[in-house]
DNA sequence: TACAATAACGATAATCATTATCATTATCGC
DNA sequence: GCGATAATGATAATGATTATCGTTATTGTA
């Protein structure tokens, strides 16, 4: 592939990129597409998914794969999530991994580079409303 | 939904069962519908698809979601995966994750249940034929 | 063993998320 | 301003997965 490419600027992929900027939930495409679709009437999903891929690539931002479509994170430092499995929101985890990449380097006869994880559970907005 | 629906034996399903029994590298569900085809030639996608949400919501096997399309572990307990961005395999990790559950549950406010992490990096067999 | 009820099947259409194509538009260096 | 080309919008195409539906297999009971 020609990674010679310069990369022009663009109002859409700014746009996007500060729409994810300002937030923690961790949206799907199609969600920063419907809120955009404010902002640029004519915006096509497609151009939502290059921009996002494209930020992806360049370590910007992270894709996070859970069932049903990705979310994208504006925090590109890997880190952890938790989901619940009440509301299914998705959530930051004030975590450092770092005590879980040294442990699982030590057994492992290959180079870890990065580590994410997920935790699974009820969050405290949906343990309230389960109890009622 | 109905919950009362009693589940009936298929030897559809015992074959996939046991197909994925058999091994560790978390195979999707296409690869396990091209290998069952030699056994059942007449066997849907479909029947494929039916049977591993089936398992997985029963807890019998676990389902992997990572770029791609899902992949399936005769493994239900939460455990960690390591990912190589050479080869794309998936093997498991022989780690403990008890204690990143115990160190996540301190901080947060709600009910965390299961963790499971990726590892990302190369594997062993990658950088040997990437030092050549 | 036969039979009725129904879970599971195979074939395939439909859906959902994402990517590729392509003619047009916007950006950028000169 | 102008030419080169990256980015766009519209939409067709793809890939993964699910839904539908008529048929088949399993299971409990007569």
């Amino acid at each position: 592939m020609d990674t010679s490419m310069k990369t022009k600027f663009s109002r859409q992929r700014e746009a996007i990129r500060k729409q994810l900027s300002g937030r923690h939930d961790h949206p799907t495409a199609e969600t920063l597409y419907e809120e955009l679709k404010e902002e640029f009437p004519r915006l096509s999903v497609a151009t939502v998914y290059r921009n996002l891929n494209q930020l992806v690539e360049s370590g910007e931002i992270a894709k996070i794969n859970l069932n049903g479509p990705a979310r994208f994170d504006y925090n590109p430092e890997p880190h952890s999530h938790f989901v619940c499995k009440g509301c299914g929101c998705v959530v930051d985890m004030s975590d450092n991994n770092d005590e879980a990449l040294i442990a699982a380097r030590k057994n492992f006869d290959g180079d870890i580079e990065s580590c994410s994880s997920q935790f699974y559970g009820m969050c405290s907005q949906c343990i309230k409303e389960t109890a009622q």
